[in-house]
Order: C-alpha cells, then structure tokens, then sequence
DNA sequence: GTCGTTGCTGGTAGCGCTGTCAACGTTCCT
DNA sequence: AGGAACGTTGACAGCGCTACCAGCAACGAC
C-alpha cells in the first residue's frame, strides 16, 4: 500500500515507519537520536528496520539535512611510511563510527592542498585533518572560515586554527643531537631529503643545537629537495663524507636515510659507531634489527592518527576537547649505532637492541 | 528574483541558470554533457558558473541520479609498502576525473570484506577495486550482483568477476627457485610470514618448484600468521637455521623478511651470497640499496593500482576493456645476494647493484 | 505541402530524507 | 484544580539536482 517501491526493492525509510506503525520522522530519528523515542517506538522501529534490511540513503540525508558524514583529510604522501602509520590510526578511529575518510594527497604541495581544500570545503565535511602548519595565506582563511571542526597533525605551532596534535621537531632534532653530544661527538653531519617543512625544522633544531655548542659549519648539512629513500641516504651520505671526512657523526633526517648511510658505511668499511654513530627519525620498525640496531627518535604516529580522528569526531559531536593543542612528545631510542660504551658488538642472541634506553621527552615550543 | 538564497549565499544550478539566460535544466546538461548543448548556450553557462564560482551539490547530484561518483577500494592493510604503491597509482588515475576513492580497510580478514562490501554496495558507488580473488561465498555474490564494474587486483586467477589486474604468485615464486636453482642452490628454505592468499600462493610456488626438482622437504619451510616485520625475519630464519644448519638459499616471502635475514646472517657471520643466497619479493627500493645488494621479484604495483583505476573509471563510463583480465607480470632482478659469478664484493663505486640482470616473465597461469 | 527526423530546450515531478513547528498527552508544581 | 513544563509525535515543506517526456524549430524526403 502507499508509495510503490523503488525499482530494485530498495527500503526506504517510509517502509521502516509503515511496519513499525510510526510516522517516517519518529523513524528518522531513531537513526540520529534514538533516546528522543518512547522504548515502545524506539523497539518497534528497531526490529523493522533490522527485518526490513534498512540501510540509509546517505545522499538524501545529507541534500536534507545539509550536512555529511565525511571527514576530510589532507596528507602529503600516500607512500611515506609516517603517514601511512598515522592513516591507519585515522581509520581504525573512524571505524565503527558513523563518519567515512575520504583521502587526498598534496603530493608536498601547499598549492594542491588549497585546491583540494576548495573541493573538500565546498562538500561541507563534518571536520577536517590537514597536515602540518604551513598553509597558504588563503588556505588558512579558508580553514577559519569553515564551519567545521579542524585538526591539524603532525606539529605543534603557537597558532592552532582549531586543534592540533603532533611534537616539536625541532625539539626532537634538538634532543637528537644533545644525545649524541652526550657520547662524545663533535662533527656531527646533517642528512636530509625532501626538506618539507618538518624535516625543514629537524635542520633548524639541529643547527640552532650546533650553534649553542659552538660547533655549526654549513658544510656539515647535506640536504636535497629530492624524495627520500635509502639509495639517497647513501648518496648524501658520500657526498658529506667528500666534503668532510672526518666527521664523526650523522643525524638523519629520517630512518631511511639512516639506513642507507649504515649499508653506505659498511660499503666502505667504515665501522659504526666506532668511526662514525648515526642517529635515525621516526623509529620505523627496521632500526631496532639493523646491525648494528639504529639508534631513532621515536613519534607516535598510530596514535596521532587515533587520536586526531577521535578528538575531530567528539568536536563534531560537540564535545569539546578541554586541551585543543595536544603535544605526543617524542623520544630517543638510544641503540648500537650511537652508543658509545660498546657492549661487545655482537650479542650472543639474535634478538637486537636487547636493552634499549630510552630518553622521554614531551616537546617544549618556544 | 526567483528563489531566495540559501543561508549561507550558496550558488545553486539555477543562479547560474538565470545568470546565463537558460533553464536550470539546461545549464545541468552542461555539466554532464556538454556537447548536448548549442555552442552559444554552453559558453554562457560556462561563463556563468565561473563567474558565480558554482561547484555542484554532489549530495542533490547523488539523490537525483540514483548513483554516486564514488569509487570504492578494499584493501587488506594501509601499512604494507605493497599496498600504498598500489594506492598512489589509484589515487592518481582517479585524480582529474570526477571521480572519488572511499578506501576501507579489511585487516586481512574476509568477514570484514563482507561487511564492508554490503556498506559500500548499499550506497550505490560507481565502481568497485577489491583485493584479491579470495572472497567469501556471499562476498562473491554479492559482486557478481552489483551493478557497477569491478576490478579485482594483486593477482590473477581462472574466474574473474568482471575485470581483473594482477600477475601470478605461483608463477612469481616457481621463478625465484628457478633463478636459486641456475646458481647452483639445492638445499633452499622459505621464510613467509602473515600468510594471506597470496603468500601462500607464493609457497606453493616454491613448493611445487622444489618437488619437480625432488628437492622438496617441509623443513625447509617456516612460516607464522603473524604480520611480517625486518625484525620477524631475523627470528624465522633463526629457526630455520636451527632446522637446517647447512641451507644454502633462502627465498622470503616480502623484501622486510629478506632484510630481516640478511641483518641475521650479519649477526652471525654468515657470508651472503657466499654461504646462504638471499631472494626476497617485491623489489622494494631499499633492496638496491643493501650490501649486499639484495635479489627480489619485481611486481609493477603502481601501474597495477593506476591501470585498475583507469580501465574501471573506462568501464563506468562504457568503454570496457577488450582484455578485462590483465597479467602485468614480474622480473627477477638479480643481484649480488643470489649471484654466484662474484663481482669484487665491494664495488669501487657507493652506486648499489651496478648491472642488475633482468628476467621478464609474463606469469602463465596453469 | 506534408510528414518524419534530428537537435536542442524546457516543464514537471520527484529522488529519500530531515528541519521546523505545532500539537498532543502526561506529569509536576502551586 | 489549574497551569506550566516537559516529553513525544506528526504534518509540511523543502534540500539541489536530474529523469522523463513534451515541445519547438529547422531540415530533408517523399
């Protein structure tokens, strides 16, 4: 009786309310706000829908009610093994709420994210995630003038537009470099490759740590604006030890890097870290089985995923965070490449890095 | 005139009707087939929406037309380095179209693809990439009712529900042996970890490698469900190696296992090629890069993942295939971790894996 | 000259859902 | 007892777009 199905049998709502012998808008809300419906309604309208298969038409819902369910979000790179790790913490927060992803990749450049930002704007999403603190002046009115919640990760800046979660790579770097002064080095490289802006402010951290000990040269930074990958790592690494053979130490910029600066100094029979320590970024899961074990900074990137998501869900909800800048901090995962109180250098057990120290630090912007 | 602004002086089709002179009906066609309209009416509605900055309500689009511009993507894991190659090459096939990718996550199990599948049917999305050929009984039926293409990647196999891209693992791992084999390996283990479809499919190449050599033995063969790691390798080959002291080949599964070994084998002295070859699979970028420089399987992931993308966005737009089932192969690449014609092992050059010997193969599926 | 045929345009009527507001019954207070 | 306050429900009117079909002009074929 009433209105004829559609032409694949589709149930709609209309056909939920007519079984449970309620009106089609005690129906809808049942879908959005469940606790508005008597139990007698809330339990009709249950089990219809359940015998009925309803599933909700998410295009009519958002055309009504002028909104989606979709959060935005705005990464760089599909590749890089950090974003992917954040990625999955996004979805896995995401999962079992009512909100889907919908990805975009700025391929590194502020000018493509503005764009996609236009695009995704223009769907009005419920909330956005956008990477990094380093928007175009226009992407950045966009973001305050949108009308939804904004998490923005990776870093930690003075000037949240909305919330924010990640560290302080600059501390990070810092704190990298003091570990290393700590075991005795002095000529310590730089290594670095792509140089966006985060990697950007490891370098800052690292010179700005050179500098308050008196020891910065600019021949001590190799970087390239050049993708990251292993090769390079060994690429730079020759191109540092050209110009400055006896250093005797390298901070990379990230762990790729760091593992194409080992295979170059075993290339070379260089020992590490006898003649030269290396220090890591970003802790992947490689460093702690390399020979020797990579000593890394490790970031809590699952977790800024997870975290991000979960905060940008409870805004949109309407709640809130208390602390709408959150700092992940970091920490040094000191390992055989920059130790220098040497346990015998092949460990009788094959598990590596058996104890590993670690040096916690919440990351401290000024 | 007309009809009031929404709230927020949102641009609907019918300001950029009025603004060029035309029905709103007309200025839609312009957007969906320009060539309908007379060369006069389609420059004013051009003018027109660019002028009002008009971006179309996908959710108004969506309801009317009774489907969606949304490409759905089912893949097992956002962390394996295998999957996001496939997902830069998909993404970036679908970018300019107007098309989106809803991405979801099946954690490896095919109960989750179920669920998953019946979400993302229910919305109607214009087309569909899965992973794999191994669904569930109600996952298959479901595909095979869609009314949308879909593209099933990563492999190969005799019954594809629509198109189909990938190579063939048996094939792929029968090859690995084979290259073991013409250097003079005998006694060669395998190493898989996660043990999903395809690395199985990949140990019963190995398997039926051995046994048409009579090489075969099951104890030659670890393998755990647990996800792979560098790490995880070390500790198989462990194992392995505790079976069987004198092997003198190992093929792993995933390059992560094969770097794993190799930092095991340094751990414990062992020479490499000398004493133990080393093949993994995938050629991920850092296997150029180890030293030894490592032997791998080249799989063409992100042409897979962009070639799914294009023929499926072509197939949703009428133009299907004339070959829907595509084999995009693999090669050996060979390298010092598997080659008995030792070059100096240490090259005067850092450049890894100076002449890489390459076997193409289009994997024939029997 | 009449009849199709083609190419382009417009009117009408929803797509399935939700915002708004009014109306109802019930409870609680004074 | 009267009224306010609350909780619950429903009617109505779209959200912005497109499917469908009708209309109209221009043209060629018979």
């Amino acid at each position: 009786m009433g209105r004829k199905r559609t032409k694949s049998g589709k149930i709609r709502l209309a056909e939920v309310a007519e079984l449970a012998g309620v009106s089609p808008i005690t129906a809808s809300r049942f879908f959005r706000n469940p606790e508005a419906l008597s139990v007698a309604k809330r339990t009709r309208v249950e089990s219809a829908a359940k015998e009925l298969g309803y599933v909700p038409n998410l295009a009519a819902r958002a055309l009504a009610s002028q909104r989606t369910e979709v959060i935005g979000v705005l990464i760089p790179s599909l590749t890089n093994n950090v974003f992917s790790d954040v990625l999955r913490g996004i979805y896995d927060a995401s999962e079992g709420s009512r909100y889907s992803i919908q990805l975009s990749n700025t391929r590194y450049s502020i000018l493509q994210e503005e764009k996609l930002l236009r695009l995704f704007l223009a769907q009005k999403p419920a909330g956005l995630i956008v990477t990094g603190i380093d928007q175009t002046a226009e992407s950045r009115a966009m973001l305050e003038a949108a009308d939804c919640p904004i998490v923005q990760i990776m870093e930690i800046g003075p000037d949240p537009v909305d919330m924010m979660i990640g560290f302080s790579h600059y501390d990070a770097a810092r704190a990298a470099v003091a570990h290393l002064f700590e075991q005795g080095h002095r000529k310590i490289g730089f290594v670095g490759a792509r140089m966006d802006p985060r990697v950007q402010r490891r370098l800052d951290g690292y010179v700005s740590a050179m500098k308050d000990a008196g020891l910065f040269e600019q021949r001590l930074v190799v970087t390239t604006a050049t993708p990251t990958s292993v090769t390079l790592g060994g690429a730079l690494f020759a191109d540092l030890l050209a110009r400055e053979p006896d250093i005797d130490a390298v901070f990379c910029a990230n762990d790729d890097l760091a593992l194409g600066v080992l295979f170059e100094c075993r290339r070379r029979e260089i020992t590490v870290p006898g003649q030269i320590a290396i220090v890591g970024f970003n802790d992947l899961e490689f460093m702690a089985s390399a020979v020797p074990t990579l000593t890394s900074i490790r970031t809590n990137r699952y977790e800024m995923g997870k975290t991000a998501a979960t905060m940008l869900i409870n805004a949109i909800e309407g709640r809130r965070p208390e602390q709408p800048v959150l700092d992940l901090g970091f920490k040094v995962i000191e390992r055989q490449s920059s130790s220098t109180r040497r346990s015998d250098s092949r460990p009788a057990v094959s598990g590596a890095g058996a104890a590993n120290k670690m040096i916690a630090l919440p990351s401290s912007h000024d």
